[in-house]
DNA sequence: GTATATTGGTGTTGCATATACACTAAGGAG
DNA sequence: CTCCTTAGTGTATATGCAACACCAATATAC
């Protein structure tokens, strides 16, 4: 039976500050979400989005990257802070504040395993989420806000998918995300428009007519990243 | 002489918790940021945007109300959250998280005085800042976009003004802000199609003919605050 | 009271952008 | 070679946005 450490925690009455991270994925036709289950209370064996703890000098962004890696074995995803909640009830016992990221990722190599345990990180379908602990259920539903209006005015599809993807397949995920569909045309003549993806000369076969295969480039990429809402 | 409290400070390594809020107004036609001069070190009598240590219980947004009455008299001020700046180097001495909020209030009866000394606060317009403490240049940089950038959107017009108002001062207001101008009558058809004022019926005499004066609708305002990016 | 200065108020046109909509093209399976 | 499946394309219409110039109402100066 594994060793389960003890929260950090405080002696004093300040707060305590954490990160929490929101992630999101395509898979099987679904809009997913990566969730871990509490190893102790307060909410033992519920599921809740993954986070932890601040270290002493340790940068916000750079807790939620490590909270990451350490709780789903995720590492250098492109992260974006979401909001900070602090309400004093929070958690149940002590005042814990929560600076909240989120990140979208591609559906490629994303098993995540723990060196123990790998039933105990999951992907979960936004569709049919289990009870979460704290406040995480309306942290996620402001994310899934975020994501739908990120959708439209960046290119953040880059993060959705794999390298290469055909157009169907992009239009695909929006659909999916936006929860409704798009016409063929229009959403072909905007993507192609705003010229953030180029074709790499190869196709994919498959049941019917071969589709062209794109590529997200580097330059809108590096733009998307720049207009990160800070710095 | 008057006794100058020590700031709360924690003993333990955690980091500690502030809250700061960035207060824009109109003003002599400029646009004016509310600061305050520090009176204690670190950045002893540097001017910086105001607010302190978040209390044990006590709400983020609401610690952000409270320490914008003590240090400026404002009241009742609707804030949004901006964003939170937890560089580890952003405090010489400490390692403090700032949750940071921003509002727009109008430029009626905002003379703040605190009971000891107002010489100690002020409006600075944003085309003329002092050097400031900390991180919050970077902090008002980021403020100003966010309006900016909340301007095009929403009916943030509101909190910018007196409750009436005419249409040229809208529009000058807006041209402010935006550091730009606007053709007049599109700006009315595009406002006047908003639906989110409506004339009062009265009018102001001043140079020229008389303006209508214009109010905003309770509904629109109603709609701006839920619109607000959380809960 | 007449002229003048000052600010308030109004429509139309062209252009760009978004929406609605249906058929042909290419390959694989039988 | 036929049929099935998915990829790929163009046009007509509506809607929103930018550019542009004049008349109206009051106050003031003479």
């Amino acid at each position: 039976m594994p060793e389960i450490p003890e929260e950090p925690s405080c002696l004093c009455d300040c707060p305590q500050v954490s990160v929490d991270v929101v992630i999101f994925t395509l898979r099987h036709g679904e809009l997913r979400v990566l969730l871990v289950c509490r190893p102790r209370p307060p909410f033992e064996n519920r599921w809740v989005i993954p986070g932890g703890v601040v270290g002493t000098g340790e940068a916000l962004e750079r807790a939620a990257q490590r909270q990451l890696e350490e709780q789903t074995g995720l590492v250098d995803v492109f992260l974006e802070q979401l909001f900070t909640f602090g309400d004093p009830s929070r958690h149940p016992q002590r005042r814990v504040i929560s600076v909240t990221y989120f990140a979208v990722v591609p559906p490629a190599g994303i098993v995540p395993r723990t060196a123990d345990d790998d039933r105990r990180v999951r992907w979960w379908s936004m569709a049919e989420l289990p009870p979460l602990g704290f406040d995480h259920s309306g942290i996620l539903d402001y994310a899934l806000t975020r994501l739908r209006y990120k959708l439209e005015y960046t290119a953040v599809g880059f993060e959705l998918l794999p390298e290469t993807f055909t157009l169907t397949e992009l239009q695909t995920a929006y659909e999916i995300v936006l929860g409704e569909s798009l016409d063929k045309r229009n959403f072909r003549r905007k993507i192609l428009g705003a010229a953030v993806i180029e074709p790499t000369g190869q196709f994919r076969s498959g049941e019917g007519r071969p589709a062209q295969l794109y590529r997200y480039r580097q330059d809108a990429v590096a733009e998307v990243k720049a207009r990160r809402l800070f710095p």
